[in-house]
DNA sequence: TAGACGTAGA
DNA sequence: TCTACGTCTA
């Protein structure tokens, strides 16, 4: 369920707070938090540009990220990362800017706000997906890894003015 | 839900007749029907023996069946198939007698019903996993590819007596 | 048709 | 940890 207008897409989603937490990807898309089975970033056409709406962070591609207001995203595609499916037999390649990748830069250019979802692992034994609020991509790299595969770097700050994750999640 | 009396398991599943049609690979694991995700073969462990207890035939593999009440099963493992997660990237490898190729090996020697599920495509417009009723294999071979990849074949037989899937279906 | 930061069971 | 005859979107 999409609209064409983005202040009716983007941003929070309506009775979804912070740090509420799912356990199956599934029930990200169920409520419109998250609206792809597998794929990480969804993104959606608004006016002829593609602009990301939000991103899943778990944590299959290396994101390491600093402080808790800042995120450092990976594009998709290339088989990069260690957990994918297919492991390490797929050989990696080149990402590409388009599609995901492609509208998060158009983000970062229009400054639109992005979604992000975390998987926490072992929260209460188990692992959920829990939501963190509304980033900005601020910038972006084109990095390349020992192997000399091209991946990018989607760098994220968090939207001052929302409560902690920490302080809503209540350890 | 498994119980280590084969005759609790095998067979026919209470409530499901032959015909009966399903969406989604989960419902046929609820109803206990197939009780995988994915995977095609379903066994357990009667007494120290890995038996086959159904099969889903999804034609990811190449199960060229001649008659309707033969089936020729493909083994698993070494990405062998066209439709295979990951496509034609990944190098195909021997099949092993493990697992479920194993079990179904075990079901031959001991002659043990199998429950049979055929993914029908085009059904009503959809694709339906169909329960097509109990099968005994006779036989297996290890065959080789073109590529010189070992590849299982089972030989399954439709136990007579039952009503037909094909009258059963109504097309 | 291919790709995707899934998911459960062995 | 890895596999697996899934399943949706682009």
């Amino acid at each position: 369920l999409k609209w064409k207008d983005p202040e009716k897409v983007l941003g929070h989603v309506c009775g979804v707070q912070i740090g509420d937490k799912f356990k199956y990807r599934v029930q990200l898309k169920m409520i419109g938090l998250h609206c792809q089975d597998q794929c990480g970033i969804d993104y959606a056409n608004f006016n002829g540009l593609n602009l990301a709406i939000s991103i899943v962070d778990s944590h299959r591609y290396s994101n390491d990220s600093g402080s808790s207001d800042k995120l450092v995203y990976s594009g998709h595609g290339g088989h990069v990362g260690p957990k994918f499916n297919g492991g390490d037999k797929l050989k990696p390649e080149d990402q590409k800017l388009e599609k995901g990748n492609l509208a998060l830069k158009n983000s970062m250019d229009r400054k639109t706000q992005v979604r992000v979802i975390k998987k926490v692992v072992g929260y209460d034994k188990d692992d959920m997906f829990v939501y963190d609020g509304l980033y900005v991509v601020d910038d972006y790299a084109e990095k390349k890894t020992a192997e000399g595969i091209i991946v990018f770097k989607f760098y994220l700050n968090r939207i001052p003015g929302q409560p902690s994750l920490q302080s809503m999640l209540k350890w």
